[in-house]
RNA sequence: GGGUGGUUAGCUCAGUUGGGAGAGCGACGGCCUUACAAGCCGUAGGUCACAGGUUCGACCCCUGUACCACCCA
């Protein structure tokens, strides 16, 4: 083995054994229990960023650790054709060569697409593959294969003839940039700056004027009414009348409706029923007029005033407020933060807007699907989440699916020359059912959400509408894991579909997790330029290479600057190879309960190192088990030290809160039980423990047997605790241990997950090794603080101590000579008088080195002091607590009692310690 | 405006029935001690956001406040 741990020397080739040798597969074995997990299908173009990383890490942890427990283990993997999302990057391209998907045609441009699909699809699928994900990649789906198509149009035609799929002139989102409508989730709502217009306007008879306050002065060409509150005293009196709207010069009502605010404005509201949603809802109440006055580039259309056609609809606004500044109807202009309306992908406002559109009536869906959470058919996890889905799904909108897009599911759906409608699986299929003969049919435009097609996902994938055996296997699945931002778009639609469906709810456990953000909390984006490639993590990068892809294909040159110079500071040597280990280590330890994780760079390299730990770990305990007896043949030829019941112990311990954790979903408690462990008790001590056994010629044969034996086993246990989380360097290890502790396999990811057994905890041992511990440590703290050198043997006298004391020393003398680093050690009888020592404490033991020629009277002196003052701060507490007499009436007995034990320790502590500094003091 | 989560060491975070505040990184001092300098040994550092309350006892439970983040309107 190498000295040091290179992770790039073996992961891509194990990845390639597992793959080919099968082992992502599920077991098929029916008698065992089942675990399914369908992957929240990523963007086939798209490619890896640092949340996938994160949620890919979670589920293959998940898989990994049911496969080893012997479950039929399933991750079904695949990717989602992501309408919008895909077919802006291939009109982007389109552009790049000066043309539009409009030139190419519907077929050409959709082919187009396909072709795009192709070249880039295996990208992210590489990129899981780097990660070391274990889905079973022989049944990879993809939202638009065949067999999704069919079961997309068998749940819109069921839908629609159950009548919950309808079509509809409704307001809908309009981006005018993708000219598409979207739905409620696509828009994001943030404030900005912007301006209230208060305009006056004019009572048609004449008699004064009524203000209305706006942020959109364009819109007013559109106004069908003004509104005010019906028990408004200012205004009420006016119900019923008449105002001249300015510019467009029409008349329209003053109505009374109690959705108008008092307090805001002047109390009254200008009413644009086509093109806002309140004043749409306001308008079916009082059966208004609606005016369309935008076209689809939200350009102004021919419904306004000559002067206005064709205009932009930002210059309208200025227009607007212009010429009513002209007639004197601009009352005022103030300041104004509002919330705007944006599209997620095209970051253009988005107008409401009345078009023909297809939706899905939700309330009686969303019923079942609040119903099964409720009842605990469904839970989430961390569960505070299904707060927000019950918020959503109890005011739920209903679901606009149609798109005005090219890629995607088409909708199933044909018209006649009269427009009458038809669903049907195919137009011969709707010719023949509806006996149309040979008249002229058209197939809708549209195309469906895409969100409707992965709403389908976790029983599509299995091969629904047909009843496969997978179905019937894994269905429903076990657990869904995803980000909080999805639970709207993804968790509720399939909640909602498969319970309508499947009359099953989709999975039984939905794990939340957080966002993954930068070391400062920010979020990663390309802009900000404080994205982290997760590949990058795992293979390194040198800083010009980073730099470069931090700042290409930026449009701001002061960004581009910016960006660089701070990424020159972050990271001056660029990024070390970390390798997929440790990066998927530092993702779990930072897996607390749904929260947001900052990623630090700091941390990786910590878990880096911790690789390289368990390969050094490694590597001692081949040297010394390799040709020799390990046990490994099952002979029952040694025998077990203190230490290696200890570890034994130790070992049970962390199986059992490892499996916790993983049980709870606590990967960062996992990973933490884990660490502790191998770091810090066996290879800190353990690993250190069998080094006086090992190399004393003195020890019996069967000791260092038990000892080999106890090495390798625990190890190897480690390894097979450790594979989830650690795939890689597990199984490069593995393969190299397991003969030597007499195990047999062909992989890792097949052996049995570690389990441990109440039996082997060994209370005796543990205290043995714990006062083992204190010992050294006491004489370690000396030998530091006084800076003697630790090549040099010191002497160690005791003194006095309990039997139990003097039998310790007697299981632990030669253990104890090697970690303290020891001379000799010699137990002073009680009247013998010690010479001028330094002096720690281990219990009722003192524990002394002579000073002579080590330790100078004033470092000694302070050292002591500062032992004093913490024990005295300590003391102090602790009896006030006891001098409390409500304490010790009112706490539980055995409370007070280990108050009192504390008490007097500390006493003895402290008279030992005072007089040892009275004694140096005298020197 | 409604809701959720958060505030613990310089930084990133644990702390699950209320009973002596922890880890990693960083800092400081000492070491190439035959697995590992990506390491070993030792040390320092915290009024657990603030204010009340419950309790013999509060990082933990209750109330309120401040600030941060996110979701919804």
């Amino acid at each position: 083995m190498d000295k040091t741990y290179q992770p790039n020397a073996i992961e891509q080739q194990w990845y390639q054994t597992w793959e080919e040798s099968g082992y992502f597969k599920p077991s098929g074995d029916t008698s065992a229990d089942p675990y399914c997990i369908m992957i929240p299908p990523p963007n086939v173009t798209g490619s890896l960023h640092m949340g996938h990383g994160f949620q890919e890490s979670i589920m293959d942890a998940l898989i990994r650790y049911h496969r080893m427990q012997g479950d039929n283990t399933l991750w079904q993997v695949g990717t989602d054709h992501a309408g919008i999302a895909t077919q802006m990057v291939v009109e982007r391209l389109l552009a790049a060569e000066g043309k539009s998907r409009h030139e190419l045609g519907r077929d050409k441009f959709i082919e187009r697409v396909w072709q795009w699909k192709e070249e880039s699809g295996g990208n992210i699928t590489r990129q899981l593959r780097r990660l070391g994900a274990s889905p079973d990649w022989s049944r990879e789906r993809f939202t638009m294969d065949d067999g999704f198509y069919k079961a997309v149009q068998e749940v819109f035609i069921r839908l629609y003839e159950d009548g919950l799929i309808y079509r509809g002139k409704r307001l809908v989102n309009w981006d005018p940039k993708l000219h598409t409508a979207i739905s409620d989730l696509e828009v994001l709502n943030e404030e900005e700056q912007g301006h209230l217009w208060h305009f006056r306007y004019p009572l048609s008879d004449g008699s004064g004027h009524l203000v209305v306050a706006t942020t959109r002065p364009e819109t007013m060409l559109g106004d069908t009414a003004v509104a005010v509150h019906p028990e408004d005293e200012r205004y009420k009196h006016l119900i019923g009348k008449t105002i001249k709207l300015p510019l467009a010069e029409r008349e329209i009502p003053i109505i009374g409706d109690d959705y108008v605010d008092r307090e805001f404005g002047s109390g009254c509201v200008k009413i644009t029923p086509a093109h806002d949603f309140n004043d749409y809802e306001m308008g079916q109440r009082h059966s208004l007029e609606m005016i369309n006055i935008l076209d689809a580039d939200a350009n102004l259309n021919d419904e306004v005033p000559e002067k206005y056609r064709g205009m932009e609809r930002f210059a309208a606004r200025s227009q607007v407020v212009d010429d009513l500044d002209a007639l004197g109807l601009l009352e005022k202009t103030e300041p104004h933060t509002l919330k705007v309306p944006r599209g997620d992908r095209s970051g253009v406002v988005i107008e409401p807007w009345l078009t023909d559109q297809w939706y899905v009536k939700t309330r009686p869906l969303a019923e079942d699907a609040i119903k099964a959470v409720e009842d605990g058919r469904v839970n989430f996890v961390p569960d505070n989440y299904q707060n927000m889905y019950f918020s959503w799904m109890r005011d739920i909108q209903d679901w606009c699916i149609s798109r005005q897009l090219w890629w995607g599911h088409r909708i199933p759906a044909w018209y006649d020359t009269d427009g009458k409608l038809y669903v049907g699986r195919s137009e011969e299929e709707v010719r023949e059912k509806h006996n149309l003969g040979g008249i002229e049919l058209t197939q809708d435009e549209d195309v469906l959400d895409t969100w409707f097609s992965s709403g389908l996902w976790t029983f599509g994938t299995l091969g629904w509408p047909e009843d496969t055996a997978e179905l019937k296997a894994f269905h429903p699945t076990s657990v869904l894991v995803t980000g909080f931002d999805i639970i709207f778009f993804w968790v509720a639609r399939m909640m909602m579909l498969t319970l309508y469906f499947k009359k099953e709810v989709p999975f039984h456990t939905v794990y939340v997790h957080g966002l993954v953000r930068d070391s400062h909390g920010q979020k990663m984006s390309k802009s900000k330029g404080n994205v982290l490639d997760p590949i990058d993590l795992i293979d390194g990068i040198d800083l010009e290479s980073l730099v470069q892809k931090r700042t290409s294909g930026m449009m701001q040159p002061h960004l581009r600057d910016k960006i660089e110079k701070q990424t020159r500071k972050e990271f001056p040597e660029g990024i070390a190879a970390y390798g997929t280990d440790a990066l998927r280590y530092t993702y779990y330890s930072l897996a607390s309960t749904g929260r947001d994780i900052r990623f630090d760079v700091g941390r990786i390299e910590g878990f880096r190192n911790f690789c390289n730990k368990i390969w050094n770990a490694s590597r001692y305990v081949l040297q010394n088990c390799e040709g020799y007896d390990c046990g490994q043949d099952g002979g029952e030829d040694f025998e077990l030290s203190l230490a290696d019941r200890w570890i034994i112990s130790q070992l049970q311990r962390t199986e059992k809160t490892v499996r916790e954790a993983m049980d709870t979903y606590r990967f960062d408690l996992a990973s933490q039980a884990l660490y502790d462990f191998v770091w810090a008790e066996y290879c800190s001590w353990y690993l250190e423990l069998s080094k006086p056994v090992l190399w004393d010629e003195n020890v019996s044969q069967a000791v260092k047997t038990g000892t080999r034996r106890t090495l390798i086993r625990v190890l190897e246990t480690i390894l097979r605790l450790a594979h989830p989380l650690m795939p890689f360097i597990t199984e490069e290890i593995w393969q190299r241990v397991k003969a030597l502790a007499g195990t047999s396999g062909d992989t890792i990811m097949l052996q049995p997950y570690p389990e441990a057994d109440e039996r082997r905890i060994d209370t005796g041992a543990e205290a043995a090794i714990a006062w083992l511990k204190v010992v050294t440590e006491g004489v370690r703290n000396i030998r530091g603080e006084m800076n003697i050198s630790p090549a040099k043997k010191i002497p160690l006298l005791l003194r006095g101590g309990s039997e139990e004391d003097r039998e310790r020393l007697e299981a632990c003398r030669s253990l104890l000579t090697k970690l303290a680093s020891l001379e000799s050690i010699t137990w002073l009888d009680s009247g013998e008088t010690a010479p001028a020592s330094a002096t720690a404490l281990a219990g009722d033991l003192e524990l002394l080195v002579p000073m002579a020629g080590l330790i100078d009277v004033a470092a000694e002196s302070a050292r002591l002091q500062k032992e004093i003052d913490k024990l005295e701060k300590e003391l102090a507490r602790v009896r006030g607590k006891l001098d409390n007499p409500k304490f010790v009436d009112k706490a539980p007995a055995h409370v007070v009692a280990k108050e009192k034990d504390k008490l007097a320790e500390m006493q003895s502590a402290l008279s030992r310690l005072d007089k040892q500094l009275r004694a140096v003091g005298e020197l």
